[in-house]
DNA sequence: CCATTTCTTTACGGCCTTTTTACGCGACTG
DNA sequence: CAGTCGCGTAAAAAGGCCGTAAAGAAATGG
């Protein structure tokens, strides 16, 4: 399970602390975008659409909470509240104003990226941001499990789907022939490459506008294969 | 959005703690039922489908960590757990494992019922809850629970209906086979894809056009089924 | 307590997916 | 230039899954 590049937003006065978060986040894969205040916190949820935000109350400008409840007025984008007040009136203010977690300092690393983990998978209804799929005249819909090409529906297979979903993970890299194996078939298949010659070309005849010359499901002749989608 | 008259479960094998949820919850106008035990906790979980349920950990019978996961193959439904373990490893696993919070013991009343509202709150989501299924010349009540197909009611069994129901509740998607079994006959039938297998047949014969090939119980060999309506 | 409906169990043929097998082609190499 | 390697293509074989039927068990309702 991959951490899928998800969007961070710390609002945090102090720089030790920020450094630090950023430090854990982006070690974790996280996208991570810092603000020292309230108001300018405010701002940055609006412009940069992250996908969670961690708030630390006691903001020098002004209240934390207030930013909470601002955002609830437009987004339901999960946020963790990071705070040194012990006291349960803070805990439930912060919470009856929106926040999804609250956590007390000082914290455990291991727990606030657990419950980060936590507040992305339980808000967010597509867990990785890439369901669908557009090559030129077909789409993928990963969760729902729907292929389109040229306006009729194509009936992909399960090993079809997971090798689609497999390769759109690593969107435009190449993922090797053994990485593949094992993903799609277990362990036990990892030299079995024929496999994946005679599926590719099942998905090309399916999705590509011209088999004979791909576009999109590229080989890399000796490493693997790769998924290119747009242009 | 009131919380009132949602369905809590409590897991919690000592008697007076549960007592003392109860009372308190019940205050706060929450439906509550309650287990004594893990196992009679995953039961409970598919049969009440409860909006939330607060878990403690460390119960007589088996881990409430499994009871987690097993919940989470078939539904979002918030999890709370509630545990006197303070490491930080046990809050990662019960995290990890798919809870929505973890609270610690001893515990505030006044923060429980916060986090409560807080992840009742953030799980409501827009009701894809569609009563009213058309497809083709049938059309299907949920809520009424009728069925009427070319101008005469048919009629659909208690089984019929839930699964009727569930492949609703996600509208074009599939729905793994599993997923169908443990909602609608339980967890302990997760394995008997028999059943779908015989149900499906059923609904086919009493609500699509031409039985044998169905335009809207649609298989996804090797997967699930999915429903699909219009056009 | 009996009749009827509903659910569960069992069995089998056919279809779909996967796997196996085979061959042609181009590129690289000795 | 012949041989090998990797890839694409085709088609058949194998195996598992699904649809179907029918009968037995359980639950429901009068």
């Amino acid at each position: 399970m991959t951490a899928a590049r998800a969007t961070i937003l710390i609002v945090e006065d102090e720089p030790e602390i920020r450094r630090f978060l950023r430090s854990v986040l982006g070690a974790e894969d996280y996208k991570v975008v810092e603000s020292a205040t309230a108001r300018r916190g405010a701002i940055d949820a609006t412009t940069h659409k992250p996908d969670l935000v961690i708030m630390d109350l006691g903001l020098p400008d002004f209240d934390g909470v207030d930013v909470i409840r601002q955002i609830r007025q437009w987004s339901a984008m999960p946020v963790l509240v990071l705070s040194a007040r012990v006291q349960e009136r803070a805990k439930i203010e912060a919470l009856d104003a929106g926040a999804n977690d609250y956590i007390t300092k000082p914290f455990g690393v291991g727990e606030l990226l657990a419950r980060v983990r936590a507040a992305l998978r339980h808000t967010a209804r597509p867990p990785t941001g890439l369901t669908v799929l557009t090559l030129e005249d077909a789409s993928v819909d990963l969760e729902s499990r729907k292929a389109v090409r040229a306006g009729r529906e194509v009936h992909l297979t399960p090993i079809e789907f997971r090798l689609v979903g497999h390769l759109a993970k690593h969107l435009g890299m190449v993922v090797t022939q053994r990485q593949l194996l094992i993903e799609v078939w277990g362990p036990t298949h990892a030299e079995d490459t024929h496999y994946l010659r005679i599926y590719m070309k099942q998905l090309r005849d399916k999705l590509e506008r011209d088999p004979v010359r791909p576009k999109h499901f590229i080989t890399e002749t000796g490493v693997g294969y790769r998924l290119m989608v747009e242009q």
